[in-house]
DNA sequence: TCATTTAGCGCG
DNA sequence: AAAGCGCGCTAAATGA
């Protein structure tokens, strides 16, 4: 190891970079001066960094999490803080908050694809193979990753709001940090309480063919159609097939089907309800990606263009409640489930600052607050209101309550009016803590320009219009949407940091398909948007609600400050994540 | 034959 | 029949 030499004064950052044999590093002091920097073999490297993680507590400095931080957490080693160049770049270069001419803008590289692996801890992470491994991801050098750590930190301090923007790069580093260990963790998942959920709403499985209930649907289905050969999975042909039968839709979605009276609605609706079960979730999804006890899907942070996470194989985000059951904590363990009640309008009072809107929502239901205010009649008129002024519903009963809501709100409703308007002029808009929408393609403004000049048809206007008005829609989301995703990072960070403060339980109370970080300790286990499980040991369940609880304040403060508003959580303990 | 697009539905 | 945002995934249809 060759950690020992003195430096002068604690790193504030140590930033890495690979190498053939394994790392190079480089000290950097509170100002951003290097103070050192040396080489680590491959095979010392995590012991090598935990070792300095104890001693100087640094931001660890690297390209890419995920090609860092699966081997070190399957080494048992787990750090507190980093910076993730490619996800703190991509905030940079697009942000409004930073100076058009900034270099960070026009670095080359770093616009690069996360390298993600589905393995949780592939051992061959650490050795590095040189251009063919170089050719993923953004640059692994450790000169480019100085380089364009610079280039960040000169973005962020000569930009309008370098509090924002530190704040920004900071959470979504450490959202990193918490895909990399959600996924080594793993969501705890009972393959028995899956079958048994399949099995009741599928039916048993027979030799080859289809569950029996979702055969006997089928079956009903036919019959209805008076057609035992019917096709039920063709879109075509089931088309073709209903209107066969005077059932004269235009698609065979369950939305126009459910507005059809005929004998051959009801059953087509569970045939679809079932078969989607089945090809989604069925059994099939239980072979692939639950493996000993756990799902461990691949967490993207910064997947979504405003900030949110994606997700990618096994459809993490878009688990049916139905299969929640089978989520389930280890012996001796438990899960502490929590989301947040109306995330994103609780987000658009704050960020607008509106008093009123921030009123309705204080120790309550938000939508109940609506009510009291006379703004409209019930809860879920208020629902409807507020989701569509928030996505920008035009027409329906969402078009005509939104109005309403204007003149109570005037200040949130404005907020999202402007940066509707924004959008559609072409304009760029940001969220709270400075994320800033794409600029529109350039089809989008060829449109734009093509429809003001004098020889214009009609149809270029039409199209024109609908797009601009398309990309208003997108923009006035954008900004509550994006802020409410920069609101849960807050909240996970610094429920991450809560949860390491409680004592681990003794060895022999462990649940090692957590992984050597989590066995002992409770340990964030999904993650969806507004909401997050953590798997704990069962006398920590108190410590962790609490967490989870405290955690979400702290995230208005940090975010809001002193203004008025309280993100109120539902928080439910159990052994499976069940839900109503 | 293989690759890309579409319809539909799951989640927030 | 989706009004109204953001996604991922599957199976079938369609294109090359």
């Amino acid at each position: 190891m060759t950690s020992t030499v003195p430096v002068t004064g604690v790193p504030a950052w140590i930033v890495l970079g690979r190498t053939v044999a394994g790392a190079a590093v480089a000290y950097l002091d509170p100002g951003g001066m290097e103070q050192r920097r040396h080489e680590v073999a491959a095979s010392e490297l995590a012991d090598w960094i935990a070792h300095a993680e104890a001693e100087w507590a640094p931001r660890w400095v690297w390209h890419d999490t995920p090609q860092w931080y699966p081997a070190l957490l399957a080494h048992g080693v787990r750090i507190a803080r980093c910076h993730d160049l490619r996800l703190c770049h991509v905030i940079l270069r697009a942000s409004a908050l930073v100076d058009p001419h900034a270099p960070v803008r026009t670095a080359a590289g770093w616009d690069a694809a996360p390298h993600v692996t589905l393995e949780a801890a592939a051992p061959t992470l650490f050795d590095f193979e040189g251009p063919a491994d170089a050719a993923k991801g953004p640059p692994a050098d450790l000169d480019d990753a100085l380089a364009e750590f610079t280039r960040q930190r000169d973005a962020i301090a000569g930009g309008a709001e370098p509090g924002r923007l530190r704040l920004l790069t900071a959470a979504e580093s450490a959202g990193a940090l918490v895909a990399a260990e959600m996924q080594a963790a793993g969501l705890p998942w009972d393959a028995a309480a899956h079958d048994r959920i399949l099995t009741e709403t599928l039916g048993e499985r027979g030799t080859g063919g289809q569950p029996a209930n979702l055969a006997a649907s089928a079956a009903r289905v036919r019959a209805a159609l008076g057609d035992p050969t019917a096709s039920l999975d063709s879109q075509p042909k089931l088309l073709r097939a209903l209107h066969r039968v005077g059932v004269l839709v235009e698609s065979t979605s369950r939305w126009e089907l459910a507005e059809q009276r005929h004998p051959v609605i009801e059953p087509l609706l569970e045939y679809k309800k079932l078969s989607r079960l089945l090809s989604a979730n069925g059994w099939a999804w239980l072979a692939e990606w639950v493996d000993d006890g756990r799902f461990r899907p691949v967490f993207v942070p910064g997947g979504v263009v405003t900030g949110r996470w994606a997700s990618s194989g096994g459809g993490a985000l878009q688990l049916p409640r139905q299969l929640r059951e089978a989520v389930r904590a280890d012996p001796g363990f438990t899960l502490v489930v929590a989301d947040v009640a109306q995330l994103e309008p609780r987000v658009l009072a704050a960020m607008s600052g509106d008093l009123t809107l921030a009123g309705a929502a204080r120790d309550r239901d938000l939508y109940a607050g609506i009510v009291e205010s006379g703004a409209v009649a019930t809860r879920s008129e208020a629902k409807i209101a507020i989701l569509g002024a928030m996505y920008g519903a035009t027409t329906g009963e969402s078009g005509r309550l939104v109005p309403r809501l204007r003149r109570t709100y005037p200040r949130a409703m404005g907020l999202v009016d402007d940066a509707a308007r924004t959008g559609e002029d072409g304009g760029l808009v940001s969220t709270w803590l400075g994320r800033t929408c794409p600029p529109p393609s350039e089809v989008w403004a060829e449109a734009q320009s093509r429809a003001s000049e004098a020889d214009a048809t009609g149809a270029d206007e039409t199209r024109a219009r609908r797009w601009a008005r398309d990309r208003g829609r997108f923009t006035r989301n954008f900004v509550v949407q994006g802020t409410a995703a920069e609101w849960a990072l807050a909240w996970l960070a610094d429920l991450r940091t809560r949860l390491d403060a409680i004592p681990p339980v003794p060895a022999e109370r462990s649940a090692p398909r957590s992984g050597p970080v989590f066995a002992r300790r409770p340990h964030l286990a999904f993650f969806l948007h507004d909401e997050v499980i953590v798997h704990t040991p069962v006398e920590h369940a108190e410590a962790a609600a609490q967490a989870v609880k405290d955690a979400a304040d702290t995230a208005g403060r940090i975010l809001f400050g002193d203004f008025p508003m309280d993100f109120r959580l539902d928080v439910r303990t159990a052994i499976t994540a069940f839900k109503d």
